[in-house]
DNA sequence: GTCCATGTTCTTTA
DNA sequence: CTAAAGAACATGGA
């Protein structure tokens, strides 16, 4: 479900509402969708533990800021630590479910606070890629995360990419490198910024590596505008969706006409993930390199 | 039954 | 050692 623009309308519509308020019940039902300190694929400890573990550490704490980090859903609580949400590829973070949805992990309920109401939040996720990590006081929020894509000059991104030798979707897919573009907004600015996915980031100009950043800039900014893209389960915590999906020029459109030139989109694979551009105005670099 | 899916980590290979 | 490629995770819809 959640690229940059889909986690940060998440975040927009939470912060208002759950802002200074404190937890006061919380539900884990699955130990294996809460970790400590980091993201961790698969637990190998006793099931059970590390939820009653982070439930008495979110017990009686109030939340102080709610705000993205990349793909995440950051929260501060008032002891100087942090949790996060990651929503994987279904995840959703529901504010007063009137119903619980089948897969739900995690229930926060926090109390009503100088004139504010109570409010219930609901972590669901079928497939179950996502998870509730705590971070304790002092722990890096930031680690091995780049840096966040609307705030990059066109000099540090080409910076960034010329160092890799891969195509550039694959160095533009890599937390590490830049963090919070996913499969679809990658395929969006590549278009916009008429680049082929399978060029070499050795290759990388400087006019393009400046298309790049400000195609990522604005395609970001219209997502975002747009409350994300619901291909499906995403949902922002109030059950709406997104409607920046109507917007895809070349996401999920294989066959369809370039909005540009009006040239079939193509779809390949690309480090094992879907990848669609136009064939016709993505095309070869010209200039010169930023990398030799 | 098959293939595919907005993501990331872990393992294997080069 | 690092970098890249592939598998794994789990569920559900077409």
């Amino acid at each position: 479900m959640p690229e940059l623009p889909e986690v940060q309308s998440v975040v927009d519509e939470l912060s208002p509402v759950l802002t200074g308020l404190k937890i006061v019940e919380v539900s884990c039902r699955r130990g294996d969708m809460v970790s400590i300190e980091r993201f961790r694929r698969k637990h190998t400890e006793i099931a059970g533990e590390t939820g009653a573990q982070i439930s008495s550490l979110l017990l009686n704490r109030t939340i102080t800021r709610i705000f993205r980090r990349a793909k995440r859903v950051m929260v501060a609580l008032d002891d100087g630590s942090h949790l996060y949400i990651h929503l994987g590829m279904t995840g959703n973070l529901e504010i007063d479910p009137k119903v619980e949805a089948k897969h739900t992990h995690i229930v926060l309920k926090l109390a009503a606070r100088q004139g504010r109401a109570g409010k219930v939040l609901a972590f669901s996720d079928p497939r179950r890629f996502g998870q509730l990590v705590y971070l304790p006081v002092g722990r890096v929020i930031d680690e091995d995360l780049g840096p966040e894509p609307l705030e990059l000059t066109s000099k540090r991104l080409g910076e960034l990419l010329c160092a890799a030798k891969r195509p550039l979707k694959s160095a533009l897919l890599d937390q590490r490198l830049i963090a919070g573009l996913g499969n679809i907004y990658v395929d969006e600015s590549l278009h916009a910024a008429r680049i082929h996915p399978l060029q070499p980031c050795t290759q990388l100009t400087a006019q393009q590596a400046d298309r790049l950043c400000r195609s990522i800039k604005q395609i970001l900014k219209q997502a975002i505008a747009a409350k994300g893209s619901t291909l499906r389960d995403y949902r922002t915590p109030d059950g709406s969706t997104g409607s920046f999906q109507k917007m895809h020029r070349v996401y999920d459109r294989m066959g369809q006409p370039c909005h540009r030139c009006r040239t079939p989109v193509a779809r390949i694979l690309l480090s094992g993930r879907s990848t669609h551009f136009c064939p016709a105005c993505q095309i070869e670099p010209s200039g010169k390199r930023l990398a030799q």
